[in-house]
DNA sequence: CTGCATAATTATGAATTCAGATTCCTGCTG
DNA sequence: CAGCAGGAATCTGAATTCATAATTATGCAG
């Protein structure tokens, strides 16, 4: 009989998952932190040596990138990071905007005691976060995805997550800005008003303003 | 005026383009046509050897694939096709009435006589095309995305081609219903009707009405 | 005959190899 | 000295090979 120390044991043991998935992950954060700029060519090896990998699965999760418009492939010259210009940062925000603020006038309309908990939780730690810009950052992002998860449309949730990751392509990101944290803080407190109150409309047009305000910062100085 | 830097040099001579995204695109053939049907699995080899080609590229297009929702990557056992249930159905639904009222709102407020022409032109052929199924449902498809074009943004027009595959693995597509083509045309009217009459309220509205229509049509018998 | 352990087969995932195209360097020519 | 031709080096794209996990088949014990 064998001893089974973990027979319980989802099937991922050691691989917990697909490798080229991490590898997409890698690139993603290397394009964020700007270790590969915009418009900067993709060095296939030069990475897979430093992923201790080969090729194969890094070009399998550059082809993923593609698919999610943060890289370009330009045929027998490799990929290439995608460039963002101020359109198309626009119109992602304005993407962004129609799909949200549907997902909040759902989650207005829908959303039982506990979930609008979830959402107070998570509102209430941005509150506490604001002289920390890293953190209200990535609290921020939560926030956003807690909405549109309980929105319940996982093709809406998926969207999103594809924009905000265009979206940080752009090195001016509205919250970067000076005193757009304060603003954009705000701006929550009316869309957590209107979800509290269960106004759908209020709800929607909060996260509306809140949008186009983030557009407006970006296109500041 | 001036062109994008490489319009006029055609990069791909004997290379039209890459050879992953031909394959990607005879597997969303495949999967359309229900060769390979919703949660079976994709066997790389026998498609490799049927395709002539490695399973290299062949795995690079299921990946794309999988950034697409067409199929899914479960880790050690392969892409399977995915499953749409109605649920899903009705999300994609609101998801493209969502976009493309906004579009049809663009588009009706901006667009100029000779892009107005241009969807009518489309429009017209839908109303001859009205007693061949195919036909129909291939122009269709030709006045959405045009509609998309012309509101001119670029990543929502992406988003719903993305959405338009999902739903074509979707068996009871509404067009598909009987009496659905002449009751789909007839809302084409209306939307026609207010883009030409630069009336964005009732574009969305007409939009949004076609759309809930048609996901009523697949839920039907 | 049923159920489980074990061996053989098969498929996935990744590394390696190979062919062909592109780029870069060199040296020649005008 | 500039510009181009030719060739070496480099890189992409795809095929092939290899390791390992999963599946199926087989045989044995109860």
């Amino acid at each position: 009989m064998p001893a089974h120390p973990a027979t319980t044991a989802s099937p991922p043991l050691l691989a917990p998952r697909a490798l080229y998935l991490d590898v997409a992950e890698r690139l993603r954060q290397l394009i964020f932190r700007r270790a590969l700029q915009p418009a900067q060519w993709v060095d296939e090896q030069r990475l897979a040596v430093e992923f201790g990998i080969s090729r194969t699965p890094l070009r399998e999760a550059l082809k993923v990138l593609a698919a999610e418009g943060l890289v370009t492939m330009k045929p027998r010259r490799g990929a290439y990071v995608t460039e963002v210009s101020p359109t198309d940062v626009a119109q992602v925000y304005h993407l962004m905007a129609l799909l949200e603020s549907d997902a909040a006038g759902q989650v207005a309309e829908h959303a039982g005691a506990a979930q609008v908990a979830e959402l107070q939780a998570l509102h209430d730690r941005l509150e506490r976060q604001v002289r920390q810009r890293e953190a209200f950052f990535a609290t921020n992002e939560a926030f956003h995805l807690k909405l549109l998860e309980l929105a319940g449309n996982r093709w809406a949730a998926q969207m999103v997550q594809d924009l905000r990751k265009v979206m940080k392509l752009n090195r001016q990101l509205s919250l970067f800005k000076q005193g757009r944290l304060a603003d954009s803080l705000a701006e929550h407190r009316v869309v957590m008003a209107a979800i509290s109150a269960h106004d759908a409309a209020a709800a929607r047009a909060a996260i509306r303003a809140h949008f186009n305000n983030g557009l407006v910062a970006t296109q500041l100085d």
